[in-house]
DNA sequence: CAGCTATGCGCC
DNA sequence: AAAGGGCGCATAGCTG
């Protein structure tokens, strides 16, 4: 059976599909005016049916389609007596609150596999089809599984389709998806079936496979029953075959006693403060976005029109230039490929080619040279134009710096805003870097301006509330300090000292006062500004995996001036020296490293050797009785000479002269090298401390009974920040809540002390309040 | 048309 | 020897 049979455009409800999700925004539009226009959906739906019949009829005796009430109560039963069952949805969308529960798939295990229809409509009419149990009854049913182990995949979207479906709230026990990241965080296989079919199947071919080609998810609603029930009643069956595969690595394999902990008690726990997170959203103030608009719009408009302006000192360049453009190359998958840059009439500033015709070709600007590549560089980064000094480069800038706030921000949240509530829900994906730190999507509200006052001023306390931000004060350098467990350390966060200060005193020798930005009467020190940023920024640096080179930039020294700070940092705290090297060491032995809590950040290209050396073909030393197709191993000597020789030789030149003789010498070497980047170990186990923090802050503030009963709610966590909010007359009581939770959350384990500052507003960014004998107070300025 | 990469930039 | 860690998203411009 060919694949093409089954490229068929058709449906897709897995909301796993996540690299759908934006094509199912203009797609569903497209749907929506080609449907009137007859036959093809019609078409589709055959096409559709008989091909899963083809397919998946033989699994007709194995699924279960359950229409009536005791049927579904039967199977309950059956899921209670086992202790587990595995659960899936099939919706109009990938948006709980918009879109519609169209099914539930349930299994457990030695039972069919079942598809509960809730909301399959007719094709021809419209209309809701007979034989479809009631939103209300299938709540019930589903609530009597409260205690029972549950199996999801992306549990975060089923529970919320459920809720909104059915009203009832599950709780999940195993996320198969977030079951995975904890498993391997480099996974390349996101979505479940082929998650199936790699593991469990263990690559053989799955009769299922196809129907990741479905695309459209507003048709499944409108197959056959039976169409939909024989694809999606799969779901809940693999859901569990794939957990149960989990359970049994996570028990056969010591070295994942402290991941699985971190699994259950730190990324399972998050499930409900997610689902709630996602559901609360966040008010918008859309009046005044509107003024915002109309503010930033003028800006804009006048930004480019300057540009405009001074382009016209070019104008005659512009023309020749358009009727003789400079040939420039640029590499193509290695290859040197000739083009030319047509411009625009007038110019557009938002094209980067473009903008670089202009600066170097026409206005004859001398390219800078790149730090990295040490080649002349055509780059229009903000970094760059900054240095040209140009008035075209400045316009250029100024012109950016609003038109980022302009598309991503001020024009598109209000497209954001649910339609019911008028809040913005955005999805927090709790596993989204590889760190262990959550992401945000759709839209991304973890990164909303905070240089710029007016952004986040458009998101509000809802009506009667206040906003609470509160924030864990250096979470990073805190978590440095605990992971390196020096004394010295602790001891300056014990005593409240200025960090920094206190690092740039021992490393540099100076007391503690000459280490402050400010002397005791509030003039500022500028000796001591200077040795504090410079501790501050060995510390972040290595945090940051930076160099010496990167760091002098910061800083405004020498290389070697920096290369001496950082010796002395080492010296004065060899606990850091030694957990950047234990780090290494853990990379280069395990393939991975630990956050405090036991938390992965693999790395295995770490366990490879620097060089792989193998002879290309028949050499002509070999040996004629080790002739048949035994594999010649290359000399230690010769491995050891080429080895030397690249230990020296850094720069691309010299190391593919070196591969070059080697491969006239008959042998190919396999560089390894450049995999292995010791930049990312010691941040993972920093970040990922941090992210491990910050996630049991949030299951603890979630599940605190008393926060519930004050009406408590999360709304954006930022890494090392949450924003919150709570009526505003149990703001007394909450304030001093939500900072000791945060602060306790992290428990023994973590001895550096830990402080919160809670700020209280009435919108983001907005106007401070503190608390004053219970009551809220303006703060003045 | 959708899908991809490159470039650039917002946040912690 | 040197190396800036972790994200998501907008736009341009190319490709199939």
């Amino acid at each position: 059976m060919s694949k093409g049979l089954f490229e068929i455009p058709g449906l897709s409800t897995k909301e796993q599909d996540l690299a759908l999700l934006k094509k199912s925004k203009t797609r569903a539009k497209a749907t929506a005016t080609t449907k009137s226009s007859g036959g093809s959906i019609v078409n589709k739906i055959n096409t559709l049916v008989a091909m899963v019949e083809t397919h998946l009829g033989q699994f007709a005796d194995e699924t279960l389609i359950i229409q009536d009430e005791q049927t579904l109560h039967d199977y309950i039963d059956k899921c209670i007596a086992n202790g587990i069952y595995g659960i899936d949805t099939e919706t109009t969308g990938l948006d709980p609150l918009v879109d519609e529960l169209v099914g539930v798939g349930i299994y457990t295990p030695g039972e069919k596999t079942t598809y509960i229809p809730v909301n399959h409509i007719s094709y021809v009419t419209g209309q809701k089809v007979k034989n479809q149990l009631s939103a209300d009854i299938i709540g019930k049913e589903l609530a009597r599984l409260e205690g029972i182990d549950c199996d999801m995949f992306n549990a975060v979207f089923d529970i919320r389709v459920l809720m909104h479906g059915t009203s009832t709230r599950l709780k999940c026990t195993w996320d198969a998806s977030l079951a995975s990241r904890c498993l391997n965080e480099n996974e390349p296989v996101k979505k479940l079936k082929p998650l199936h079919k790699k593991y469990v199947l263990r690559g053989e071919d799955d009769v299922f496979s196809f129907s990741e080609l479905f695309d459209n998810p507003k048709i499944f609603q409108k197959l056959p029953i039976r169409t939909a029930a024989l694809y999606a009643a799969h779901d809940p069956k693999i859901t569990w075959e794939y957990a149960e595969y989990q359970r049994n690595i996570f028990k056969t394999k010591e070295n994942l006693k402290d991941v699985y902990w971190v699994f259950k008690n730190i990324e399972m726990l998050c499930v409900d403060a997610v689902v709630d997170l996602e559901n609360t959203g966040v008010a918008f103030d859309l009046q005044y976005n509107e003024e915002l608009k109309k503010k930033y719009h003028a800006l804009l408009d006048e930004k480019e029109a300057n540009f405009h302006k001074l382009c016209e000192m070019y104008s005659a360049e512009i023309e020749d230039y358009r009727v003789n453009p400079i040939p420039h190359t640029k590499k193509v998958k290695g290859k040197d490929v000739k083009y030319t840059i047509t411009l625009d009439n007038p110019i557009n500033i938002q094209s980067v080619p473009q903008l670089q015709a202009l600066l170097y070709d026409i206005a004859k600007i001398p390219p800078t040279i790149d730090k990295k590549t040490k080649k002349e560089s055509f780059s229009t980064s903000e970094e760059v134009l900054q240095k040209l000094k140009n008035p075209l480069a400045d316009a250029i800038l100024e012109y950016r710096s609003f038109s980022t706030l302009v598309s991503t921000f001020i024009d598109k949240l209000p497209e954001c805003i649910n339609k019911d509530d008028g809040r913005i829900h955005c999805k927090f994906n709790q596993y989204g870097a590889d760190t262990g730190r959550f992401s945000s999507s759709d839209p991304n509200l973890q990164n909303i301006p905070s240089h710029n006052k007016d952004i986040r001023k458009m998101f509000v306390a809802t009506p009667g509330y206040i906003m609470m931000s509160a924030d864990y004060s250096q979470q990073e350098v805190k978590g440095m300090a605990q992971m390196c467990g020096d004394e010295g350390m602790i001891e300056a966060f014990r005593q409240g000292k200025d960090f920094y200060a206190e690092i740039a005193s021992v490393a540099f020798g100076y007391p503690y006062e000459e280490c402050l930005e400010f002397r005791p009467d509030g003039t500022t020190n500028p000796d001591g500004k200077a040795r504090r940023a410079q501790a501050k920024s060995i510390l972040l640096g290595i945090n940051y995996g930076r160099g010496a080179a990167s760091i002098a930039e910061q800083v405004g020294c020498t290389k070697k001036e920096a290369e001496r700070i950082k010796d002395d940092v080492f010296r004065g705290f060899p606990a850091i020296a030694e957990f950047e090297r234990q780090s290494f060491e853990m990379a280069e032995t395990l393939g991975y490293v630990t956050t405090l809590w036991g938390r992965k950040r693999r790395f295995p290209s770490m366990l490879l050797p620097d060089y792989e050396f193998e002879y290309i073909e028949s050499p002509d030393n070999l040996d004629p009785l080790d002739m048949d197709d035994v594999e010649q191993e290359v000399p230690e000597k010769v491995m050891q000479k080429y080895t030397n020789r690249l230990k020296n030789a850094w720069d691309a030149k010299k190391r593919a002269a070196i591969f070059a003789d080697a491969k006239s010498e008959g042998i190919k070497i396999i560089d390894h090298t450049r995999d292995k980047d010791y930049t990312k170990i010691v941040n993972a186990r920093i970040q990922g401390t941090a992210a491990d923090m910050s996630k049991l802050a949030m299951i603890e503030l979630n599940k605190n009974e008393r926060l519930k009963e004050l009406g408590f709610r999360m709304l954006i966590p930022i890494h090392d920040e949450i924003l919150a909010e709570c009526p505003e007359e149990n703001a007394a009581e909450v304030i001093p809540l939500f900072a000791k939770i945060m602060s306790e959350a992290p428990g023994e384990r973590f001895i550096v002390p830990i402080s919160c500052d809670v700020e209280v507003t009435h919108r983001w960014y907005g106007k401070k309040y503190k608390l004053e004998n219970g009551k809220l107070v303006e703060e003045k300025e």
